[in-house]
DNA sequence: TCCAATAACAGACATTTGTCTGTTATAATG
DNA sequence: CATTATAACAGACAAATGTCTGTTATTGGA
């Protein structure tokens, strides 16, 4: 290939070792040699000899594809979307769960599950119809929280607000009126913490086969 | 090793491939082998022929650790958030890498990064200050596409139009103006394919620099 | 018990891949 | 311009790895 200024090739390579780390396909020294159109081998070998000195890359010596990223990623988990959540005790029919949607990992104890949000209710905050949110199961909740809240066996998604003693749920839309349900029917799921727009189809993770 | 019935090792041996895979790490036929105590290379090669028969599997022939998850079962990978897009040839420096967001790994070729969008030109398609969309690196746009488009060293996200022989960068919002710039001075940087908020401050997946 | 299907083994060969030694070209700097 | 560091090239060898042919052992059911 053309001769770059120092420093230039070697970060394309990061970027793309990494890339290909991440996808979990590492690829070969020869591989980097052709996706850079370089024509010796040791063109590509000694830019990654010198990520790895720089500590960018780990690598397996004298294996294939040996190369590795230095830190356990917390690589991105996988949530549930489910379209409909169930009432009474907390947990996710699998049945009801339509795939899979990569999340940040937070802490492995927290609950975090997606769901598809229908109506317009809070198109002021930005979410649509037919948006998808994300949502951690916890009962603390704060003034001018978003939260996924049950009320009569029915979800919605409202800014949850306490005042007189009462529960408050605000819709952000103006069209709309502010719940005020009485305590005994309702159940706070979560807080929405996420909203996701997906502007193409696509087809969610499956769940795994076997398990 | 000792003789199982048909289909035990079998199942073992994908969830041994599916773990390995997903951390990012595929293993040789020889792995396999060892890590199951077997003393032939074809008695782990002919289970995972069998494997990607069934379609559980994928592989490329004659590839060292060729194995991969089909794209359904896949993981999602990480994708860079980036503040500002290079100008010129597409390639993303590190210094510009706020951290890593997980994306749905869709084909491997693609090139999938995040930008934070500021302004509110396209608030009325629910893309507001701050948010993040998910940029889809190509040249293929359609009529209606909501791209991210550089106009001299300026990135911005509008609708992608095509209008006597020109290009209209439309905003989402009145009270901004259409957009028609000078071909040569464009650059369309890709399609948006997802846009997303945080509505709890979560840091991104670093980017690791030291290891 | 017999038989087909599956599982496991043995040994070898071909290809892929990592690694090495040495050379030439360009970039950065004073 | 001279010098040093970096980038890229060329060709070869050795180890890792995929793949092949043939054989033996076990399972599951007729």
């Amino acid at each position: 290939m053309a001769y770059t200024k120092p420093g230039v090739t070697r970060n394309r390579i990061y970027q793309f070792m990494r890339k290909r780390l991440l996808e979990g396909n590492p690829p070969t020294v020869r591989e980097v040699q052709k996706a850079f159109r370089m024509r010796a081998v040791q063109s590509a070998k000694s830019h990654l000899d010198a990520l790895v000195q720089e500590g960018l890359l780990l690598k397996q010596p004298g294996k294939a594809r040996g190369y590795q990223l230095p830190t356990k990623h917390r690589m991105g988990a996988l949530a549930p979307v489910v379209g409909k959540v169930p009432a009474g005790p907390f947990n996710i029919a699998v049945e009801d769960i339509e795939g899979y949607i990569p999340v940040q990992s937070y802490s492995s104890e927290q609950t975090i599950f997606a769901l598809r949000v229908y109506g317009d209710s809070m198109i002021d905050t930005g979410i649509f119809d037919g948006d998808i949110v994300l949502v951690r199961h916890q009962s603390d909740i704060h003034q001018g929280d978003i939260v996924v809240a049950m009320i009569d066996d029915e979800t919605t998604v409202k800014e949850f607000r306490r005042a007189d003693g009462r529960v408050e749920l605000h819709p952000h839309n103006s069209r709309y009126e502010v719940l005020m349900p009485d305590i005994e029917n309702l159940q706070i799921l979560g807080k929405v913490i996420e909203v996701r727009r997906y502007l193409e189809d696509i087809g969610f993770i499956e769940a795994d086969i076997n398990g």
